[in-house]
DNA sequence: TAGATTGTTAATCGATTAACAATC
DNA sequence: TAGATTGTTAATCGATTAACAATC
């Protein structure tokens, strides 16, 4: 595998779609896929993904195409799917529930291993399997637990303190659902996912067509 | 206001970050804010900041700033938020249902106007004050309550189908939570949210540094 | 007037697309 | 061998950054 210098965001961001569409291949019994196929299945040129995964290595075979099963092994293993990291989620409002519950992380490799809210109401129950604890906790249980991600889903005032929290007890990433912008240390790796960014664009779009 | 000839993505898709900060900079009673302390709020330079409204308009004072209030409402206007669109949710699940709890929806100016499932244990009951009706009547209720975007949160499996009817039945646009590349006539407006992408590229990055 | 800050043009940087040689 | 398809280089396109004139 090439070392990667320096790989744009924009093709790391569609490295989880080939993911997901070579997942389905397999599914469906495909040994083989060609650029063509894939960018088909997903509305990306095949120009586009032959560059993308080019800058990791060559996976295909000139003539032939890609042998699915292999690429896909080789993508996961760029996005570090591989690595099985240990997830947490705080707030488990209706968001966090939902998130809980998504089986896609399974499917990632991902292990849900902790949830955390500070509703004495809430700390107790159980979300797909996995007890709600307090909060309080949090460093603690991080620590033990080796969580290396943190998914912050409390309402937006409370945010950065749960971030500071998360950092402070070291874990490696945070996936941010809360509209807000973090303060996190320098190196500390970060997703915002904003749903309204995607709700407000669309209605930009509809707005004038 | 400048007609918008031809605004890039990236700029779109910061509205309404802006927008979301000129809110609260509103909350706090402040009357003016530069280009630099927007940026300092969003960690984005304040060149990009003024390059992008200036692709709509000129809305600050030079060597003054921009006056809260009327850039809120210009953003809001650009992003089409006062149209007010009428919006469905399909698919009351977990993240169905944490969506028809978002009250960010409401700030933002969108109107919840229904909910739609294929359960029976689920048809009948209300999320947040909103009835969850049958999809068999989705056609119809999309037209008579003439709704602008339709919300999909169902399986993958069913995503296209919901598309399908979605788009006869006359809206502008769809927010897609499948994990599906959907098929869509020209001129239709979708935005695809898939969480997993968010998250795999932070095990990306978390993986080599 | 002096200081501050926008709006805009030019320069740079980065990402996508096109073309094609290599090769299965 | 002929046809297909990758990997890579070059060309184009688009977005960001830098610089600065305009002006409040």
């Amino acid at each position: 595998m090439k070392s990667p210098t320096t790989i744009s965001k924009a093709t790391i961001d569609r490295l989880p779609l080939y993911f997901r569409t070579l997942r389905l291949a397999q599914d469906e019994g495909l040994d083989i896929i060609s650029s063509d196929e894939l960018g088909r299945r997903l509305g990306i040129t095949p120009e586009q993904i032959r560059k993308d995964l080019a800058s990791f290595g060559q996976f295909g075979k000139k003539g032939v195409g890609y042998f699915v099963n292999e690429l896909k092994r080789n993508v996961g293993g760029i996005l570090g799917l591989d690595n099985h990291w240990n997830i947490a989620i705080i707030g488990i409002g209706h968001l966090g529930a939902a998130l809980a519950n998504f089986h896609n992380f399974v499917t990632l490799g991902f292990n849900l291993v902790a949830l955390f809210d500070e509703d004495p109401d809430v700390i107790g129950t159980t979300v797909n399997h996995v007890k709600v604890e307090d909060i309080a906790n949090l460093e603690q249980i991080v620590k033990e637990r080796q969580i290396h991600i943190g998914i912050i889903a409390v309402p937006a005032a409370f945010a950065q303190g749960v971030a500071d929290k998360l950092v402070s007890a070291g874990v490696k990433g945070i996936w941010n659902f809360a509209p807000i912008k973090m303060e996190v240390p320098a190196g500390m790796h970060i997703v915002n996912e904003d749903l309204s960014v995607g709700l407000s664009s669309l209605s930009y779009h509809i707005t004038r067509q």
